[in-house]
DNA sequence: GTGCCTGCAAAAAATTTGCAACACG
DNA sequence: CGTGTTGCAAATTTTTTGCAGGCAC
């Protein structure tokens, strides 16, 4: 199989928006579909960096802006400092481990909410809606389990 | 009536964790209480530069990771680089305006889900659920609606 | 009195900006 | 060919760190 004949579904998402489809832009959703996890901006870049030695880090932060403005990439925000990625396109939760910042789906449908909310504030109107599991991955809680008395 | 007569059930908690009770997390905790809304590190410090003089930022912020820690404040990001504290101690929601940054609590009845999700993940240990309604604000959306063509 | 906390300022980390050259369409 | 995009590096913004003195306990 060819390694990837370029998303064409990206490429016709970006035209509707008028934005133009450069090998930046696919490459970086690209990595972040391909990845199945969540990147910073700067994951991303050391991760394109050796197929496309010219990227900048910039370009990286502004197509995340831009994607995540298009609803392409979901925004998360661990609270370690950096934001976080996410291509996946359909509807999930996520899992934050407060301890190392490791970001995991959570399927949706474990714990539906009401995607429809219409009347969460007056004249709010929602477009989308994200839940996080805070809390301590498997990992860091068997290291915490050594430490305690 | 006095000012306030610095909230005991806060030493106390203080208290149970070990820590001091000082005054700059009294009075940082009660700007976030009285504020009855959701202030970034920054808007604390501001807040308390008048009241006191002396308190530096950094200890704003050494104060907040303390008492995130110790479940008293919660974090909320809201996608505009800098981190916002909530010192409401009932379970909720929030609305988080994507134009402004406009961080606003939503009844948690009204949207409930389980807080003893124990499941989510294999080995991973829950410890606080947040749901963010991420949309446009009833003024941004004033806003909005007048350069729609 | 002891040790946790604070304050100061500089460092580190994360993100944004300006502008000329370049590629998409 | 025109204009949206990129890349570079510096600027900005946000958060952390180290250390000496002070205060809570």
């Amino acid at each position: 199989m060819e390694p990837q004949a370029k998303d064409h579904s990206l490429i016709t998402q970006l035209r509707k928006c008028h934005l133009r489809a450069t090998g930046q832009r696919l490459a970086i959703m690209q990595s972040l579909i391909e990845s199945q996890s969540h990147l910073s901006a700067e994951d991303i870049y050391l991760r394109l960096k050796q197929s496309h030695p010219t990227l900048s880090l910039s370009t990286v932060y502004k197509t995340l802006q831009v994607m995540s403005q298009m609803g392409a990439v979901i925004t998360i925000e661990t609270g370690t400092g950096s934001l976080k990625f996410d291509g996946n396109p359909s509807p999930h939760h996520h899992a934050v481990c407060s301890k190392c910042g490791m970001v995991h789906d959570v399927d949706f449908m474990k714990y539906p909410i009401d995607m429809n909310a219409k009347d969460v504030l007056p004249g709010f109107n929602v477009q989308s809606i994200k839940v996080f599991f805070n809390g301590v991955c498997a990992e860091c809680a068997r290291s915490a389990t050594q430490s305690e008395g």
